[in-house]
DNA sequence: AACCAGATCAACCGCGTACTA
DNA sequence: ATAGTACGCGGTTGATCTGGT
């Protein structure tokens, strides 16, 4: 019964990774693809032996080349990598991975985190999908290290600033908290952060969502006369841009309603904005510095 | 040069959830 | 249905680096 146990715990390599485990596990998951990863410890022995005789052709040379000597150890493995699967995950995930980006937070990336971080909480998995390019570790340090100390003076300086965004962000996350199903979705996100990451925030990001509002109501015209229900109604407006998980189609129109009758109030059939369209169009049209928009972005400003 | 304290970050640990036999 | 494991995530640790004295 269940599965058979991920690695034995007896004889696992723990501490930092060496050159030659790393060429290891690249080698195997180029072979096999990320995942998987109860296996990597017990196939990467075939790698290993590979690894020993091509390495004493090739890698030997360019491995003493460029690494001291406590770094390789090019004759020493021939059973695998000692290492759980969880040791390599992580190590994929946080190192070797193609297109990390290290080191060197910008200033747009820093006022992403802030941003995100007082959306989303300490999510950084979720944060660091929409910085492609920067792994949840590393993030969460720089959180750690720098910007919660930033933040905790800026505070102590701005103490009435502070409360405005601690009062914002409370808000921020009541209305996350309400369309869960919808916000927890990544992919949703990066669209709507689409055109902020892009060299030009205000033309390209207020463009983005006005066209997607215009899709939606020229959706929406289109499917009126057709009597169909208000949740596929629902629906088809968001697939214009946005996936939602149709299990969870009722709750968003449960909540589009509840954000619509805060709203204009209007009656239009035309579903509303959520708050983070809401916020990056608000930002988008009462300045052209992304900096000067919201209380939490001139607080990164000061930083 | 030696020591120390603070900063940095890779890696580990523990937990919750998803999955499988 | 259930037990047991893999996986992914956030919090934490500890080795290493860096700058000051």
């Amino acid at each position: 019964m269940g599965r058979p146990p991920c690695c034995d715990k007896i004889g696992i390599k723990k501490g930092p990774w060496t050159p030659e485990e790393d060429i290891i596990l690249v080698s195997y998951i180029q072979e096999h693809g990320p995942g998987n990863w109860r296996s990597v410890p017990t196939n990467t022995g075939y790698i290993s032996l590979f690894f020993n005789i091509f390495s004493s052709c090739v890698f030997l040379f360019i491995l003493l080349f460029f690494m001291s000597p406590d770094d390789v150890c090019i004759f020493g493995i021939s059973k695998g990598l000692l290492r759980c699967s969880k040791s390599c995950r992580l190590r994929w995930t946080n190192y070797l991975r193609p297109g990390i980006k290290r080191g060197n937070f910008t200033p747009h990336e820093e006022g992403m985190i802030i941003h995100l971080q007082a959306l989303l909480g300490n999510k950084w998995a979720s944060i660091a999908s929409y910085l492609p390019q920067r792994t949840d570790n590393d993030i969460k340090n720089y959180w750690n290290t720098h910007l919660k100390k930033k933040l905790n003076k800026s505070e102590s300086e701005e103490r009435s600033l502070s409360e405005n965004i601690t009062l914002q962000t409370s808000v921020t996350r009541n209305t996350i908290n309400h369309r869960s199903t919808y916000a927890s979705s990544t992919e949703n996100i990066s669209r709507l952060l689409e055109g902020w990451m892009r060299a030009s925030p205000k033309s390209s990001t207020a463009s983005f969502l006005e066209q997607k509002q215009q899709n939606r109501t020229n959706h929406l015209m289109d499917h009126h006369n057709d009597h169909q229900s208000q949740e596929e109604h629902v629906q088809g407006s968001w697939d214009q841009g946005f996936h939602v998980h149709p299990k969870n189609s009722e709750e968003n129109v449960k909540c589009d309603h509840e954000v619509q009758e805060d709203g204009d109030g209007d009656g239009d059939a035309t579903p509303p904005l959520t708050f983070i369209e809401k916020w990056l169009l608000e930002e988008t049209n009462t300045g052209g510095q992304m900096e000067e928009m919201s209380p939490l972005m001139e607080l990164s400003n000061m930083l």
